[in-house]
DNA sequence: CGACATATTGAAGGGCTTCAAGCTACGTGG
DNA sequence: CCACGTAGCTTGAAGCCCTTCAATATGTCG
């Protein structure tokens, strides 16, 4: 998402993971080795790189916590917590999912057709409400981390 | 593991998530409040701040490609890999697994019979070989990781 | 409007979980 | 020394949840 760093860990070999832009936008690529140079001269830009290595791993954690719940509905529902958390724009809970049903199986290690009867699950138990398929809004937060 | 570090994401707000040692063991703090005075003081203090820090994503990385996988036996398997890279004491591919059925489980969200039973499983294709529990010797690592 | 991608819904099958019963290994105490 | 007890592991059977395949619906472009 906008702001977001990654690709800085897994050492200077080969990368484990590829990422997906889920809006349009500019990536701007910094070399490590220039940066490892950048940071040993400037400790505003040491903290600076902390701060958004801390962000990232922030990121990754609340990933496994995700898919490490058993359950589909559990899945999703942490997953539109987190979600809901990124594209926070205001107080409210309403939010447009920026990924398909596809997308979303993918990140979760689920079928896609799983993920689309979580959804309807926890809309049926008045966690959510959906609007369309990507605009939903979120009624019961303890219920979708307790789904 | 012996030489982890742990702890430094998530801000200063609640941590999220708890830790485990599999063996017994000296755990160090480190105030971060304190760590971020030593590290803008001392680029090389930052410096081993970031190694340590990227390698503590290397692992949340390991750990969600291993959640990401569908069937329990690659679950195990790749889990068996990431063991076997983390418990190296050699070229060998012989491991003895620090800890028990029960906390493969938990870390695999997986149910401690099914981790039982992709051992097993593994080990009939041919995949690994088991001495005991938790004594067991890599053949295939092929196999492993597209159990 | 028409066409294509995306979502929903249904039914059958498979994998994991759960519950339950043995089994093995190890340490204790008689 | 051996019986015993506990903790960990294995194995079996039933049930549930997810996946897969298939058909229908929705919605979003041109």
């Amino acid at each position: 998402m906008p702001g977001d760093f990654f690709g800085f860990a897994g050492g200077h070999q080969h990368h484990v993971f590829s990422v997906e832009a889920l809006t349009n936008g500019v990536v701007a690529c910094y070399p490590s080795r220039r940066v490892e140079m950048l940071a040993a001269c400037d400790p505003q830009v040491a903290q600076l790189l902390r701060q958004k290595t801390f962000d990232a791993m922030g990121r990754l954690q609340a990933q496994v916590r995700i898919l490490g719940r058993t359950r589909a509905p559990e899945k999703v529902g942490s997953f539109l917590l987190d979600m809901a958390a990124r594209c926070a724009r205001g107080p409210t809970d309403n939010l447009v999912l920026p990924m398909s049903r596809y997308d979303i199986a993918d990140y979760l290690a689920l079928s896609f057709e799983t993920v689309g009867r979580a959804m309807t699950d926890l809309k049926q138990r008045g966690a959510i409400a959906l609007a369309g398929a990507r605009r939903l809004t979120i009624i019961d937060r303890e219920a979708l981390s307790r789904a």
